[in-house]
DNA sequence: ACCTGAACACCGTTCAAGT
DNA sequence: ACCTGAACACCGTTCAAGT
């Protein structure tokens, strides 16, 4: 490699997309990365800040291709709808969690989606302050889910993970689907019963 | 070191203890820890299975610290109660958030825990499933909101975190105290508003 | 049974240097 | 301006050996 044409940004993270979509983002290596590039590991710092950089721009991408619900939707199913398209990603792409944990994502999909969210809920009469805690609510529950189980998957793949008892199986029922769904309902209608605006 | 008393399990868990105690949890090293110990790291791998046995057991030590809340609260505030002595765990040691996500935990507080809010629902006439249900979701907001506070707080250390927009500022706020109690409250009355038992 | 000593197999990232 | 090469500063943990 002398003289090509230089590396960009675009470039670093179109690769690590592709790791994305083979399931293995979890694994992604700065130095595996410039190998697929060509690369010495080195190289990629000079256009992108660090291994974190590289990795919110995946998920912030990720995230873009879940689009938006209907906006003519009732406000409840709407963020259902949100939480259902976050939790789609965080469930593909466990490692993507962290990115959402580690700081607060303020990328362009993030604030759109909190744009969106606040315009349903104040079409339904909520004050913007108000939007924004129903948002943030739904949001907080739906990481906490995915953290729970991202976790369980990579640890379910060592050890046999058997339920010794009746107790112990309903703690592992904690990340169940239906259990999303019970969660979710439920704090989407608390949401709504006392309305503050 | 030749020949003394030998090492136990629980001098292992109390020097954590010390760590956590101090604040600094998360920087804990196997190596430093034998240190404090006068022994080899490799020496404690016989009592411990792994760096995370031993956070599991710091983490299960201080979460019965918290006690349970009063058995004669009503249900909303007894789910309120155990979320807000989760919280204060997972909120003045960050790494432990890390501990729960990790894989489920079993342990004997993590279980009496589980049994207590049982208790109280069931008297409140949830069935026992349904009871489950409810406390899982209360257990997953709260992971998931301390997660958030967990990953603010340690990047806010560095950078200046300032919020250039009244929509930056927005997202800070999604981990605000009364944003936690906004969301727990929204989710309690929601468990409570569609009574399948 | 319990502990030691040395080494493995990795990381992300710095630094100074090359072109 | 852009990339390279070598090294740093760490980890948790394995393995074989000592007593």
């Amino acid at each position: 490699m002398t003289g090509g044409p230089p590396l960009t940004r675009a470039q670093i993270v179109d690769a690590a997309m592709q790791r994305a979509a083979s399931g293995s983002l979890g694994r992604l290596t700065i130095r595996e990365l410039a190998d697929e590039l060509d690369v010495t590991p080195m190289a990629l710092y000079r256009h992108v800040r660090d291994k974190d950089d590289i990795l919110e721009a995946v998920t912030d991408a990720l995230l873009a291709e879940q689009g938006l619900p209907d906006p003519a939707l009732p406000w409840p199913d709407y963020l259902a709808g949100l939480a259902t398209g976050l939790r789609a990603v965080l469930r593909e792409h466990p490692s993507t969690v962290a990115v959402f944990t580690r700081r607060p994502q303020m990328t362009t999909t993030a604030r759109a989606r909190l744009v969106a969210a606040r315009d349903v809920l104040t079409r339904a009469g909520c004050s913007i302050d108000e939007a924004t805690r129903r948002y943030a609510a739904v949001h907080t529950y739906t990481i906490g889910f995915c953290a729970l189980e991202a976790g369980r998957r990579a640890s379910a793949t060592g050890d046999v993970e058997l339920a010794d008892d009746e107790l112990d199986a309903a703690i592992a029922g904690f990340v169940s689907e239906e259990q999303f769904e019970f969660g979710l309902r439920a704090l989407v209608a608390g949401l709504g019963s006392a309305p503050s605006l």
